[in-house]
DNA sequence: CTGAAAGCGCTAACAT
DNA sequence: ATGTTAGCGCTTTCAG
């Protein structure tokens, strides 16, 4: 592999100036360039990056914990990213998480072994302290879809209290007043946060909150066919079901199906996400927008602020969700 | 950030044996190491890989080109990879080509540039020539998901050709004897493949394929909907329809379902890939898995193989598909 | 506009 | 078992 020494040499030109080149940095006379250009190609050089970050210092590469590299929900995110951080010259380097408070940690400190100029973590095990500790260690991070106080600063996220609050007041608004609630799992953050909204559009609308009409589920598929097939004992007593993401939706869908109850005559449901698949099920799910796509890209303007003070307009913390208006909620029969 | 030069004048022994420590090689006297770990306790010692590998010239990583970091094919491709570089604790750098040619060009320099070991390659844009002529220079690479007979030794696929004539054959094997099939965009390879195998399976039953029965789609769900909608004029003509993948089997249910036709009770659908969202369809579709998570292992391990020297039991190139059976297909009505 | 030279932080012989 | 010492290939002052 050719070094640029190598370069310099058949130039005959020294490696500074090669290196000058190859970050066109400085100005570098046209011909000496051309004559380096030249040399470059009949030697088939190639930069080494690697090289070039330990003398300047800078890796130009921006971390990012994923819990999962598969699932519908962090692609978009890592995609909406990736494009900021292309825009900006860039890399992304991808570490996968997996949800564990070990592994995260592991990954977050082989990312800055490999110094990387900053950090986006998306990582759910690892506890606040650690974050915030982190932050006094002048690392340049950002954390995604999740809030600690402490370190607000350093956080994107979606406003879930108002996603639940407006999946709800949808329902409410189409004129139900008996709504059920599948939850996900109340431990983790979003899941309360959600079902708070919810209380707040009930609480709003002078709704008692009726725990008889309430199951927690753990965000799987299979936990909102279960919660129906729990709730539809009762089913003269409510007539929508606001379900905390879309996957437990469907779920609760194909329970209401095999039950013979028909979505949304019978019973309205509302999800929450919009992941790819909620506008392929039967029938097509009404559902509150999860920006994943933007606030991967929000998280990337501020890395991108935070690691190489690049100025950048519209820099937020907390994302506003909406309705996306399909199929699955209708008015209440008459009953 | 302290060095291993600081490590080691706090610890009072020489950079080497740091150096020894950090990568737990050759022997250390049990009591000069937790020496050293002290000293790197206190000073908030952290390896700097760039430096590393600089050194040692390697990097202990894997670069990945994918298409796109969404979508629910290439997640559990890397996601696959991913899990078996871990475990062989090995890193995985991803860069996004886009499905575009200087997109993906650049992005393989860049990995080299990075000095990665070796490279998994999903790349769509890039032409054979390239591939081959990387494969001149001796960089250890695998090309996934593709075909290329001259380095046939670096590709590893699944045999569509082998998924299409199974798709067929479980149409055929249910009795239905006129079978329409929408295929996806035809200079794409896996779309001809796929098309011959379901060529493949008629000659076999002695049926003649009827270009009537047939419609070149894009792979997209929109286009499988059109394709149904122009199919569906002789629906006297057929009764069930292969799609050459799960998005526009999705289009043509719901086609189906707009003009009144039972899935599977009037018409028997069968798609392609298993994706995601396959199961969550009214009715469940019945599909040929495509397995992304193995292919994307066997990626890794060709790979480690290649780059490391490994030794791995089980390395294929060519996957065999198999048919997922779920509710969209059933016999056929005597007409 | 270009060259000389001192590192960047680590590894890997080679010694001891 | 540990220390010495050259680099790895590049960037970056500082001169000229």
């Amino acid at each position: 592999m050719a070094t640029i020494k190598q370069v310099s040499e058949l130039a005959g030109v020294s490696s500074a100036t090669v290196s000058r080149v190859i970050n066109n940095a400085d100005s570098v006379k046209e011909k000496t360039r051309n004559l380096v250009l030249e040399a470059m190609r009949t030697l088939g050089y190639r930069h080494n990056v690697i090289a070039a970050s330990l003398a300047s210092n800078k890796t130009n590469t921006i971390g990012y914990v994923v819990p999962e590299l598969h699932g519908s929900f962090f692609g978009p995110m890592m995609s909406g990213s990736e494009a900021e951080l292309r825009n900006a010259n860039k890399h992304m380097f991808v570490a996968t998480g997996h949800s564990d408070e070990k592994v995260e940690q592991e990954e977050i400190e082989a990312l800055l072994g490999r110094r990387c100029d900053g950090l986006i973590l998306h990582v759910e095990a690892v506890s606040d302290s650690y974050l915030i500790d982190l932050a006094r260690q002048d690392v340049p991070f950002v954390v995604v879809n999740r809030y600690i106080e402490e370190i607000g600063d350093y956080c994107i996220s979606l406003d879930n209290v108002q996603g639940g609050y407006l999946a709800t007041k949808t329902l409410l608004d189409a004129g139900h007043k008996d709504i059920a609630y599948i939850a996900g799992s109340l431990f983790k953050a979003d899941a309360r946060e959600r079902l708070t909204g919810h209380k707040q559009a009930l609480e709003e609308a002078g709704i008692m909150f009726n725990p008889a009409l309430f199951y927690e589920g753990d965000f799987q598929a299979h936990s909102g066919f279960e919660g129906m097939m729990s709730l539809v004992g009762h089913l003269d007593a409510f007539t929508a079901v606001a379900c905390a993401n879309d996957e437990m939706a469907s779920g609760a869908i194909e329970a209401l199906r095999q039950e013979g109850i028909d979505v949304p005559q019978n019973c309205s449901v509302i999800g929450f996400d919009n992941i790819e698949f909620s506008s392929y099920l039967t029938p097509k799910l009404t559902t509150v927008n999860y920006p994943m796509r933007e606030i991967g890209q929000m998280a990337a303007r501020w890395i991108l602020a935070r690691a190489y003070g690049k100025e950048t307009l519209e820099l937020e913390h907390v994302l506003p969700p909406h309705i996306i208006e399909r199929d699955s909620i209708t008015r209440p029969r008459r009953r």
